[in-house]
DNA sequence: TCGCTGCTGGGGCGCGAAAA
DNA sequence: TTTTCGCGCCCCAGCAGCGA
């Protein structure tokens, strides 16, 4: 074996064990998939034995991950997921969820490299708290950040443009199995900065909810490696602190007095209509409005029982001429801009845009003439 | 203690080069 | 053209070390 085949065969061996072990595998479990010897596969592992391309591409199959991932030198989130893998031990489904969001960072750290910007969060300011006050300081934090990034005291539905444009936060959403009961993910990497996964399994108001919420993690927490924002979990200080910034940062007290005071007046409660109308004003789920409502003493304990309970709301939403909005795309703005960007430039061909954006070959084909018909960016924005 | 991993030795198989 | 030989690759069995 030369010496640049044995350096590649290292490389790729040691990225076979990190998706092996984010995977949860055994090297006899992917030796029997794979239906090699198991010590063929440890020497694999370990570099000892070059990989005939056929024999990678079944790894790439098997592993859901792009070639790249295995023979790119240099890899943005070598080390950003390590924490998350762990916490998902046993849990596959939720590791392949965690595979694709790594593989989307992966691709957007590319174009940036490719299309040569480089996006990168610039909070410098020290956002301590005390463990014993999460109230107060989830509430502190949530009017600095409105004030930071200018936003007034209006509701935020765009918050994930915000926080791309101001905050170099990386989004992404994709479907999480809806019983593991996890809304979102976050990690944070020096050279990658902020990473979120939302779960597009949950309504669009509760996908906002969980935006903010990792965006508490990423100014309080991004020490911690890697994040899953779960049921489970709820009860911690962590994300106790996460959802208290979430529903001061979405649903400022000032706002919901004032609009409270406009429409509700004189009257002893609310009803379940006058909350559909907070939660769509602030474009939140009727749930996260009942508790902010209540938390905000505007509502009292009874009702807000009976509204929690309520099953008839998404007939009282239709009736009320509210409606889901359509599924949300996978990919952010910033990374869809990126890949025209890259391609308009000659950086990147039609296969790998067809690539970047998970696009059949044909449809990317299509996009690239409208790329280079258009004169303008925007334009070719707008015609996709 | 058990499961996982790394490592070694023995043996089989296929392929190419050299010899008959 | 056929046979032989060397080499590389592979599999299997088994052992030792490590960590939970």
């Amino acid at each position: 074996m030369s010496e640049e085949m044995n350096s590649r065969s290292i490389v790729i061996g040691e990225r076979l064990k990190k998706a092996r072990e984010a995977l949860g595998y055994t090297q006899e479990k992917v030796a029997e998939k794979l239906n090699i010897g198991r010590p063929r596969y440890s020497d694999i592992e370990n570099g000892k034995r070059d990989i005939p391309l056929k024999e990678l591409y079944s790894f790439c199959e098997f592993f859901g991950r792009p070639l790249e991932y295995f023979l790119k030198e240099k890899l943005a989130v070598d080390s950003g997921f390590k924490v998350l893998f762990r916490k998902t031990e046993g849990d596959q489904e939720v590791a392949k969820v965690i595979t694709e969001f790594e593989t989307l960072c992966e691709k957007m750290y590319t174009l940036e490299e490719i299309a040569d910007i480089k996006i990168r969060p610039s909070i410098s300011k020290d956002y301590a708290y005390e463990k014993d006050r999460l109230l107060f300081w989830g509430k502190f934090y949530a009017k600095q950040e409105r004030q930071r990034l200018n936003l007034g005291q209006a509701s935020i539905r765009n918050l994930d443009q915000i926080l791309e444009e101001k905050c170099a936060l990386k989004i992404f959403y994709l479907p999480i199995p809806a019983e593991r009961g996890i809304f979102g993910m976050f990690t944070y990497d020096e050279e990658m900065g902020g990473c979120v996964l939302i779960n597009t399994n949950a309504n669009f108001g509760k996908q906002l909810f969980s935006l903010a919420h990792e965006y508490a993690h990423f100014i309080f927490h991004k020490e911690r490696l890697g994040i899953v924002s779960s049921e489970k979990e709820k009860d911690t200080s962590d994300e106790s602190l996460a959802d208290n910034f979430a529903g001061d940062f979405l649903m400022p007290e000032e706002s919901v007095n004032d609009i409270f005071n406009i429409r509700i007046k004189n009257r002893k409660d609310l009803t379940a209509e006058d909350t559909i109308y907070f939660a769509e004003y602030f474009g939140v789920s009727f749930q996260a409005m009942v508790y902010r409502l209540n938390n905000l003493k505007l509502l009292s304990n009874d009702m807000k029982e009976k509204l929690i309970s309520e099953t008839w709301v998404n007939t009282v939403r239709r009736s009320m001429g509210i409606s889901e909005p359509e599924s949300r795309p996978k990919f952010s703005s910033l990374y869809f801009h990126l890949c025209l960007k890259a391609y308009q430039q000659n950086k990147i061909t039609t296969s790998k845009l067809a690539e970047f954006l998970e696009l059949p070959l044909y449809q990317a084909m299509e996009l690239g003439r409208k790329i280079k018909r258009s004169v303008q960016d925007d334009e070719c924005l707008d015609n996709f």
